[in-house]
DNA sequence: TTTGAATTTATAATTATTATAAAATTAAAA
DNA sequence: TTTTAATTTTATAATAATTATAAATTCAAA
């Protein structure tokens, strides 16, 4: 929690009270929120919050390389991860969630381990997996029994 | 070209006009279409062509496995991959070009080769690699001389 | 030819995001 | 402390992609 904050803080970012909110918001989140739910959050407490300083502080720490934000084909709108580390995310095709997938050899994969790849440059890469998580592939084993 | 209609066909989908146009276009691209580049295009030829088809027709098409949708961070529209096979997509942060990544060895990837990850059931793979691509790097590289 | 289901169309509604401009805040300068 | 200028926030409107709706059309089977 502390952490982002102080890390804004050495970055020289000005250090609003919408910004340390939302910066707590995420710090706190083991889950991946999108614009509303954070906007929706923080408002319980700080009515005047706006959707717009929430989509700009988003922004201003993508830049800053302190969260990242998701590509995952979920109703169209926006998810972001509080943590900006190579991982990679799974959507349950069953229950919508989406969970993080941390891969074991990161080296063992052929495109990580490279900077080059068909002679263009990676500088980031993410990689998403549809399929069922392990609590619903759960509960449809129990049905058919 | 043929081949995707054939299919369709194979599979008792009703063989509409829109339909064949909007399988005969994904046929002869190479690109990542947008639903409004389809649109646009076909409406040169078939005026009264609506979105509203082209949505139910890439839904379709997508079900039946015959195309791909992508979900990659570029303002916020969907695109559209002709091919359903698994590969991978780059896109380009200076030009916003989306390269396809036909990946070398995938039984060497350590998830493509895992059918079980976490207890989840993979079933779809996506990955998104950002950065710059080669004809991008020459630009730059030739600025520097 | 009639019937009924599926499809297409035009339009409106919804939703996420971006743009805008005024108001508020902040930090530095006087 | 007061003034100043730049930044940030806010409310609102504008934009753009997608989805919903209902009437019109198409199509194939009875």
């Amino acid at each position: 929690m502390k952490d982002m904050i102080e890390k804004l803080k050495e970055k020289g970012v000005k250090l609003t009270p919408q910004r340390m909110a939302i910066a707590e918001f995420l710090s706190k989140n083991k889950d991946h929120p999108t614009v509303d739910e954070i906007h929706k959050d923080i408002q319980k407490r700080y009515p005047t919050m706006s959707v717009a300083t929430v989509y700009s502080t988003l922004e201003l720490l993508k830049e800053l390389g302190e969260i990242q934000e998701l590509s995952i084909r979920k109703r169209g709108k926006a998810y972001f991860d509080p943590s900006p580390n190579l991982h990679h995310h799974l959507l349950c095709n069953r229950c919508g969630k989406i969970l993080d997938i941390e891969f074991d050899h990161p080296t063992s994969c052929p495109i990580v381990a490279k900077e080059i790849i068909n002679g263009c440059k990676v500088e980031e890469i993410q990689a998403y997996l549809y399929g069922i998580c392990s609590e619903c592939l759960k509960k449809e084993s129990e049905k058919k029994e």
